[in-house]
DNA sequence: TTGACAATGCAACTGAGTTGCATTATCATA
DNA sequence: TATGATAATGCAACTCAGTTGCATTGTCAA
């Protein structure tokens, strides 16, 4: 088994974006202890293919998670640092809509983020 | 007058989100040829009286922007990097009302930036 | 003039991510 | 089974943004 197929793994199980500390560290209970560049190189190969996307939550890192069709936002506790994925119907199309009129911009994808406290931390 | 001072100048003529390498490109044409901590130090001290905030636009740099008051988002042109201030009137106000009603969570801020071609790298 | 404090410089460090090159594993085919 | 190509991995050194500790300089009031 590759190292990409151990982190398509990994990321079926927690499915929230790691950063590759994370994900060495998921690895390593797998019995992979690999190297970094390894790491980075799976995952550059999953997102070429299109099955893994990269995310920036605020702390300068970059996490990864499946780039499922299930389109959804983040929310992350700036106290914990927890992340829950955030589903939303209604979404940001219409925002997407009008850019595209008023500039004649061609919209690929966006990021939308909350930041803010977790139910545990605002109490 | 103290590189916050200037700092503050540059950022109300530039309004748009920059690096601390563009930042220090802009001091050094206001004559203002110093250290980068010193820019780093400037830019903490602006961010804690809340004048300045960071943005991440998705190359992993930390991009400086005055806090005004007119919220808005940002559209990335990921061929030439143009970067460039998007408002939205109805925003996505009636999301965080939602989380903050379903998940108990207490929503401080929120991140919304768009990704794509812009009208000259559309063509 | 002095003494305190703010602002800045400098050098060394940290940590994420990258790169070039060597090594090892895999696997089809001769 | 041997071999040769290619994929996967390791390793070390590097880049680059951002940080830290400590020294130096500037400012300004007493």
């Amino acid at each position: 088994m590759t190292t990409s197929e151990y982190l398509v793994r990994i990321f079926k199980k927690h499915h929230l974006p790691l950063t590759e500390q994370e994900l060495r560290l998921q690895l390593v209970k797998l019995g992979q202890d690999v190297n970094k560049t390894t790491v980075y190189r799976a995952l550059e190969d999953l997102r070429a293919k299109n099955l893994v996307k990269a995310v920036e939550l605020g702390d300068g890192k970059k996490r990864f998670e499946l780039n499922l069709h299930n389109h959804h936002h983040h929310f992350v506790c700036t106290n914990c640092n927890l992340i829950e994925d955030i589903f939303v119907h209604n979404d940001v199309k219409h925002v997407e809509d009008k850019i595209r009129k008023e500039k004649k911009f061609q919209i690929k994808s966006h990021s939308l983020e909350f930041f803010g406290l977790c139910n545990k931390c605002t109490n």
